[in-house]
DNA sequence: CATCATTGTAAGTCGTGACTTACGGTAAGT
DNA sequence: ACTTACCGTAAGTCACGACTTACAATGATG
């Protein structure tokens, strides 16, 4: 039940739009509310919430801290989508033959 | 940037549930509507989001609308998630190269 | 030491979206 | 044909979360 926090993170565009800033290299707050149109609170609030998402990683530099993307989160959610699949894809093929074996044709 | 849609639609927990029922077999919107605590008028609002999405189909059966997982959505968002791994790590490599280049030690 | 810079948090506002009930439309049953 | 079952949509309510400004704390700079 961890990836609720994850999609929950990455549904708001403007986190979104951080997070895939951070991608190409990490960034200070001050820095990434200057090429967002929104304040620097906001993305500070933000920033906390993807923290805890395990989305990104902080790491203080004196006055100032520098945030960077993180395995862990994208890690949850891409192990939740393949067991999604493998559940998904053995519960089609029950089903299908259950079908074909039910209705023959048609 | 049809992720977008992607992620808010699974960001939802309701809607996850809906989607986690559809995993084990094509359902109803009735059949889905008794498992879940909304009413009936909500669970279809919440499937129409999901197909928006392109994570839910609709198979038309008379009188009544059979819903079942569909491969679109997911494998799109399995691919944004692809593409942010290479992008990060070779962003990563630049980095790194240009910090360990820049204050050789510490 | 005093000022400036950088950030997190508090408090408050406001829009959005997740619900509800009510209604209309189509297919099935009698 | 009339009733019943199944579903989508409309309209309205309400809570939550994405913003803002204001404030407090800590580190750099002169």
């Amino acid at each position: 039940m961890a990836y609720a926090e994850i999609f929950t993170a990455l549904a708001d565009p403007t986190r979104r739009h951080i997070f895939e800033a951070l991608r190409e290299s990490p960034k200070t707050v001050g820095e990434l509310a200057q090429s967002q149109p929104v304040s620097r609170p906001a993305v500070s609030q933000h920033l906390k919430v993807l923290a805890a998402a395990r989305l990104v990683s902080i790491e203080p530099q004196g006055n100032r801290r520098l945030y960077s993307v993180k395995r862990d989160g994208l890690d949850e959610l891409r192990l939740y989508l393949e067991s999604f699949w493998s559940d998904a894809l053995s519960a089609y093929g029950a089903e299908i033959a259950r079908r074909t074996k039910t209705n023959r044709r048609t």
